[in-house]
DNA sequence: GCGACAG
DNA sequence: ATCTTGTCGC
């Protein structure tokens, strides 16, 4: 009857993906990356979507913006969103980029002058089949620098799980064996994205990542307590 | 049928 | 993403 929706929607979906790629920066642009302490970095920014076990439309989309290099809380926005587009391994961006974009705009608008200084995002950049995740995505969306920190290994063409990914792998933290996987996403240099991705990790997460998803979590907790527990009135 | 599959 | 508490180890 009527053409598989899913394949167009995937092919409309990689000639954005190539068009946007070619607005990718792929260095520092910013004064402060040049510096050995980053001095001049002040607000450091970390996004994450955080879903209600067995609905994945809707989700809290979270924008949180930590003190550098104190990592203090300076603002946190939780905000529930109905996702339309599903997920597909490629193009999350399609997913969660549009309400991430939404986050940053409240904050462009309620309070300007906490804007980050760069954008840690919850999956890969450049790092990616067509080398524009979702870290490029909202890089070049909204102008700003992000890293993209992906907590497993996307396989990409060209890179497997052996020895040798285990070590270029990034381990974050001291007690962490496990790896988190750096790459570039818009605006920064990937010696600079790992050097910061380092020096903003407590734990294997960094920071502002970290952040984002317990606050995202807990929003949900407080907001829709044991959603499908099946308590009925 | 098998393996891969960011979040 | 989510299903999931306590537990073993440093």
């Amino acid at each position: 009857m009527s053409a598989p929706p899913a394949e167009d929607l995937v092919r409309q979906w990689e000639r954005e993906q190539a068009r946007l790629r070619q607005q990718v920066v792929e260095e520092d642009t910013e004064d402060w990356q040049r510096s050995p302490d980053f001095s001049g970095l002040e607000r450091v920014g970390g996004v994450d979507l955080s879903f209600i076990k067995g609905d994945d439309v809707n989700a809290c989309a979270q924008l949180v913006i930590l003190s550098y290099p104190d990592l203090e809380v300076l603002y946190e926005d939780s905000q529930m969103v109905t996702l339309t587009a599903p997920y597909i391994a490629g193009f999350l961006a399609f997913r969660e980029t549009p309400f991430l974009l939404e986050a940053l705009e409240r904050l462009q608008e309620n309070q300007p002058t906490l804007l980050p200084q760069v954008v840690f995002v919850d999956g890969n950049g450049l790092f990616h089949y067509r080398e524009f995740g979702l870290a490029c995505h909202l890089g070049v969306l909204s102008g700003l620098p992000c890293v993209g920190v992906a907590k497993n290994l996307l396989q990409v063409q060209g890179v497997y799980k052996s020895e040798e990914h285990q070590s270029q792998a990034l381990r974050s933290s001291d007690r962490s064996s496990k790896p988190v996987y750096v790459s570039v996403g818009h605006k920064i240099s990937l010696d600079t994205a790992v050097r910061l991705t380092h020096s903003c990790c407590r734990y294997r997460v960094p920071e502002p990542i970290r952040q984002a998803d317990c606050l995202s979590r807990e929003y949900l907790r407080i907001h829709f307590p044991a959603a499908d527990t099946g308590i009925k009135e």
